[in-house]
DNA sequence: CACTTTGGATCACCGGGCGCT
DNA sequence: AAGCGCCCGGTGATCCAAAGT
């Protein structure tokens, strides 16, 4: 019965080889005040001589406090954005002593994610981190209201308002477009259940009825580069001169279509995407679109639902989105 | 002292109801037999009625089982590779009854690693599995001998291996080239602390070797897209007329650069790329590439960190990738 | 000597699981 | 077939003792 190969050490163990009671230990832990820092001394010298870690499920046992935060991501994990949020979400949390568990359920259907929901609540997480950019996820959300506080990340419809400012995005590529002087633009929107693709939308659509114009044609892809190529087909008779592309993937497309068609960018049509994703600048021609930082998006995630956990949320401003220039946008021939 | 608005109900609370001792109703929950089954539907009954969900932490806490895995994850969390991965390992843990919690250390220096991998141990994991592709990753693991199983994946030198099989890969990259006729043949490999890398550059080399040939030129990547621009100035003299990327991203950048320098791929160099992520097909030219199932390689990681953690570890086998013709390569011109 | 600060111990409890009866 | 009692490893409330002024 040695202690050495056994089981972690306890709080009672500690106390044992520091001559104090358990609860001495268990108020060196916490900070607590009225220690005398002599005993405290021994009770931390007792802690690092048994190699003593707390045991969270105990600790969470006894606080009802898990000091894990949830994350739950709907479908699209592998997408560069969603990625990278979490991977800002995880290194936040880590950092402000929270761990991180994670649910994704593989269809936004009512059911399954509602179930990742309690999954994560049963888990007993403190607050959850919800990268659900769907509309209809929000709206489960809100109908459900939980025992935690939920956030909801890349999704302008929620409070605090946590994104990036997806319309001002939009005009930004509409002015772009404009000031080059292209006067007829199509656009090739989201899904319309995401209410990111629905600003950028409207982003796009209201900059152009700020200039007496409006857009000769709107397509609709789902974020893939394959839903671009097939995009190109409903643009191609409009006559349209500048495309918006909701997201860098479904530019890549639309290209690779005009190409096929024998249009060349941005002689014969100049395209803009949205995100900024790494492999942008190689494109051919390398892309001009609208940079999002996902990395600050997650870690203005943390923040607001640590506070939103103290009981003291704050509204957050969204975070502005930045026009990058480079070849795939050119004035009209 | 009601318990309607009060903290979720437990197990004696069921009990009480079900006019029961709180032990007959671990039973029930664990599924003990000799139970006489009016009692467990009366048991079964009061759940239902309370609504009641079996705690988590104290389960964990009485049985030291979590039911909890660890992801650890280095570096590149946005990474089409690892980010679709981990989706896949997180359904099927949550399909077989676990949760998942992520760590990812910012670096791969030693400290931060072990740090990681700490974190998880005393989050009470019942196993980690380990995206850490990087070499040093691996040993760090290895002489760490944890408390817990891990599994490594994408990492070839692992045991159970547990990836794509790389060096088949690097393979059937070189043979392609070659039977489309080219003889010089150069490489652009992956960061040298990467055992995928390694074994693709081996699998290519060695495939050269059976045919009596050797790479004319060699650069070093750091699998970024700009790093693959970078690297078509070191191939430029060789004369080179097909060129392997370890990844798909550094041939987005190899062919950026060929075009900038007056080359066009195919026609002047043929260009094939290892990954096949979604957007390849519409790269300009659609890329040729090794196609590698990142789910499968999740999937499989599961199953083999819940055998080895039931005390029967299985040796898995390599997954074969697969060859995806497109457009970027041809016969030389 | 009464009246605070401090310092530390004792007890009950969180929600379940296991061995014995 | 099912109940009793203790234990898992922590935490908070309470209570007592030694100091300080």
């Amino acid at each position: 019965m040695n202690a050495s190969a056994k089981s972690s050490p306890s709080i009672r163990d500690v106390a044992k080889l520091a001559r104090v009671s358990h609860q001495t230990v268990s108020r060196v832990l916490n900070d607590h005040p009225y220690i005398r820092p002599a005993t405290r001394d021994r009770v931390l010298a007792a802690m690092a001589e048994l190699n003593y870690r707390p045991n969270r499920a105990a600790r969470t046992l006894a606080t009802s406090r898990s000091n894990t935060i949830g994350v739950l991501l709907t479908a699209s994990a592998s997408h560069y954005g969603p990625a990278s949020t979490i991977a800002a979400v995880e290194e936040a949390a880590r950092h402000r002593g929270y761990s991180v568990v994670l649910a994704s359920p593989g269809r936004v259907e009512e059911a399954e994610f509602s179930g990742a929901l309690d999954h994560l609540i049963h888990e007993g997480v403190d607050g959850i981190i919800a990268v659900a950019p769907q509309i209809r996820a929000a709206e489960a959300v809100a109908k459900l209201h939980n025992p935690v506080p939920v956030v909801m990340i890349q999704c302008d419809s929620g409070d605090p308002r946590l994104s990036v400012d997806n319309r001002v995005g939009g005009k930004l590529a509409a002015e772009h477009l404009w000031q080059l002087g292209h006067r007829r633009l199509a656009l090739v929107a989201g899904p319309e259940d995401w209410s990111e693709a629905t600003a950028r939308r409207h982003g796009f659509e209201d900059a152009l009825t700020a200039v007496g114009s409006r857009p000769v044609a709107v397509a609709q892809g789902d974020w893939s580069a394959d839903s671009g190529y097939r995009a190109f087909a409903h643009l191609r008779g409009s006559g349209c001169t500048g495309v918006f592309c909701a997201n860098d993937q479904m530019a890549l497309g639309l290209i690779h279509a005009a190409h096929d068609d024998g249009r060349a960018v941005p002689h014969d049509l100049s395209v803009i995407g949205f995100d900024d994703t790494p492999e942008t600048a190689h494109y051919l021609p390398p892309l001009t679109t609208i940079r999002q930082d996902f990395h600050m998006v997650g870690r203005r995630a943390v923040d607001s639902l640590l506070s939103a956990m103290h009981g003291t949320p704050k509204r957050g401003t969204l975070i502005h989105p930045k026009l990058v220039v480079r070849e795939s946008t050119s004035a009209p021939a």
